[in-house]
DNA sequence: TCAAATTTTAAACATACATTCAAAAATGAA
DNA sequence: TTCATTTTTGAATGTATGTTTAAAATTTGA
């Protein structure tokens, strides 16, 4: 890799992150090449130099944010742990990017109607890896002895829906921590696999 | 009321209806004036005669379908029926709108961006009011001893999370039929509040 | 330093809607 | 039937973006 396509490859990765900044503010749709451009004190029409159209470069966002999660998923799963604990390392990631990531890690709602054509079987590839990561942990601790939900898959749409919702209503400069979110929504989702 | 107000009335009915019937399925950015007027075989601009703007009609539509959600449920609260009778009617009432209402019924998402300004109050106010139902429930619940969650009002959030999820995944034509994902739901959901 | 390759710019262009408006059409009371 | 009132129309207007483009500016390597 020569020069050039280093700096290309840098520049798009800011590009990536000043782009994942604002999304997580306004959401896909409400985002703007010229917001995006202003953040990094260019024009908008330079951002065709380095992506082909906005639908791409928001897919970019959504796929970078996506992957990182699903690699920090797989760290956690590589620990050893009991399914027990792996749950709970789990809950609270998925947590953490709820909160922190926002509209980024909205994974459906937008996406479903921003995300058309090419795009959409990727975008929910996706998203059916991330949330099979859940159903295999679930599956193990159940083979183990550690839960017994009466219905895994629906056990995992309802405790994933009630996670994903935290980030319509937490505000982490309230009342209460992050820390206590995860331990209270842990608490109620062991209530449901045991 | 004389005969020109009482066509008034009905034509707003109409095109409210029509509306909502377009919002269920593209939301409340995706509909256009255009696809509603369409619907009813006028032109768009007619629909300006009978509201002020779009933001008013989609502010008409979505309390229209909230009051009438509200409404149903001081129905259920008036039968006199245990809280945890209760609560399984509005658990079923609630996922009964989320399938049916589908984008109409999704609270928050698109709404809390959509009505800004001088409506963006009323909704919430709605909402909270819809909200506070739930809460009602369960500390009757607790009050009579049926009902032991360890932190109602977030105990709600998770349980609300849940079911509000349901609209992006549920299809009405799949395997699973609504009494048997009302019935699994109100399982996992009595796990947490006993 | 210089020429070629690259990056950036500003303006033009395109598109999708919401909204307005004056004129036309339809309606209803007399 | 007539005319004032109500309702509808279709075109015009406004606005907010996304996208393209030709030219200018910058950078790179010899």
């Amino acid at each position: 890799m020569n020069l050039t396509e280093r700096k290309m490859k840098r520049k798009r990765e800011q590009i990536l992150q000043a782009a994942i900044s604002i999304i997580k503010r306004r959401g896909y749709s409400g985002t703007t090449m010229e917001e995006i451009a202003s953040e990094l004190l260019m024009t908008k029409g330079s951002l065709y130099y380095y992506f082909k159209n906005k639908s791409d470069l928001m897919y970019q966002c959504h796929n970078f944010t996506l992957s990182q999660a699903i690699e920090d998923h797989h760290d956690i799963l590589n620990r050893g742990l009991s399914p027990t604990e792996t749950f709970y390392e789990m809950v609270s990631l998925h947590i953490e990017y709820a909160v922190e990531q926002k509209e980024t890690f909205n994974l459906i709602m937008e996406p479903k109607r921003f995300f058309a054509g090419e795009k959409l079987p990727l975008v929910l590839k996706l998203r059916k890896e991330y949330e099979e990561l859940f159903d295999s942990v679930i599956a193990d601790g159940v083979q183990k002895g550690e839960f017994s939900p009466k219905d895994p898959k629906i056990a995992r749409l309802f405790i994933l829906g009630s996670m994903n919702w935290i980030q319509q209503w937490y505000r982490p400069d309230g009342t209460l921590n992050k820390q206590e979110l995860k331990d209270i929504y842990f608490d109620y989702i062991m209530k449901i696999l045991r």
